[in-house]
DNA sequence: AAATATTTTTAGACTTGTCTAAAAATATTT
DNA sequence: AAATATTTTTAGACAAGTCTAAAAATATTT
């Protein structure tokens, strides 16, 4: 039996560790957990006698199979919820996290089943996050940053880097959402600015924007 | 702040106290929950001190006003919960107690909001009870136990008494569901059994099932 | 109404997960 | 490579919620 802050640490050492591939420091879980070193010590300890990761003092710690396949699980649970809340019950995009951080500890195989249909398999989350399958797989899409896109590129909007309340405000504030196709039309070397046009209407956006928005070329 | 602990017993004292008007004792309480009565103690002592519950030692418990709103808006969250589980993910009668128990904890007055919206504002649940308003108000409607009908009578299965899995099971499989028209043809009174029509087809059932199908009067 | 049985409460212990403060190990400077 | 700084771990304490065992109150018998 995972618990229910067993399944958060997993969830962080996962994020942290590039999709639970790296080593992961004591110091960035208790950051991302907004807890204490030692609290971390304690649990990392405790995931270790359980088997879902691997840890030595001092050395850092690392998800094991079992634990980066409860990781991808609690991830497409997260995707999945994020799909439903957003499609179907009309959530912004700033206003699902908090929810589907949630709702993806609900216990229900048969839930997930049935919700993942009901929503007709969706591939990709509201943030252009691609939702891990049954067996935990994981299919990525081409997708680069706006800010390595070239001038002429056309790109559709695939995803967001950032995904902090106030970045997707700012974008849906200037029409950019999922799908959304846009053309470069300058790159400013002096502060690499981009300016951009969507439906003929150009506008200039930061380098800090261009590189949190993943584009896919068209 | 309602912790998920507190949040069970002052449902399990809702249940046991008839939509929270009536004193509940501690036994009862450890029953309902599968603890210990002296972990009821504790907890009665601690909801009373944050003001959900009026208690005096020995003499059990009632939900105060603040008690009773906490109670009615889980049993909303759980019913609503019910009817999606049941309507959009297809979950029979007895897999949806489980999931929505766990469902009802969920913190979120959009989502609520939103998912009875979604839902088309349910007045029921799939096992026919009333789900409170957002102001707690609940709708009831006149309904007899299938037991204390009189022969001849029409009427319409409306709710269930026992919401076992084994019971729901039971009706499913004599094609009994909520909305189904039966008539009364015979009530034995040495068994107290009673013969019902579904659809021209005639069978018998006892009493035991008559006392925990709720109907009301076509 | 005394004796017995049941219910409820208290006291003290245990678990999970957290914290602070101090010690130990590792990293970085100089 | 010694000194300093940073990171990590350990030790001990605390809160929430649970338990067992014993004591106190209430209910039921006889």
């Amino acid at each position: 039996m995972v618990t229910l802050t067993e399944e958060n640490y997993i969830k962080a050492i996962y994020h942290l560790g590039k999709q639970g591939e790296n080593n992961v420091s004591t110091n960035a879980i208790a950051k991302e957990m907004e807890t204490k070193a030692s609290s971390v010590s304690d649990m990392v300890k405790k995931l270790s006698e359980k088997g879902y990761a691997d840890y030595k003092k001092y050395q850092g710690v690392t998800l094991t199979k079992e634990g980066k396949l409860i990781a991808v699980n609690i991830v497409r649970k997260h995707r999945l919820w994020e799909v439903f809340l957003s499609e179907k019950l009309n959530f912004s995009w700033d206003e699902i996290h908090d929810v589907a951080e949630q709702l993806e500890h609900i216990k229900s195989e048969k839930l997930i089943k049935q919700l993942d249909a009901f929503l007709d398999y969706p591939s990709h989350d509201p943030h252009g996050d691609p939702i891990p399958d049954e067996n935990g797989r994981i299919q990525s899409i081409d997708k680069i940053l706006l800010s390595q896109a070239q001038v002429n590129n056309i790109c559709i909007c695939v995803g967001v880097k950032d995904s902090s309340s106030e970045f997707l405000k700012y974008l849906d504030k200037h029409g950019i959402a999922l799908g959304t196709e846009l053309k470069v039309t300058n790159k400013e070397p002096f502060d690499n600015s981009i300016t951009i046009t969507i439906n003929h209407s150009e506008f200039i956006i930061s380098n800090i924007i261009a590189n949190n928005l993943f584009v896919k070329l068209a």
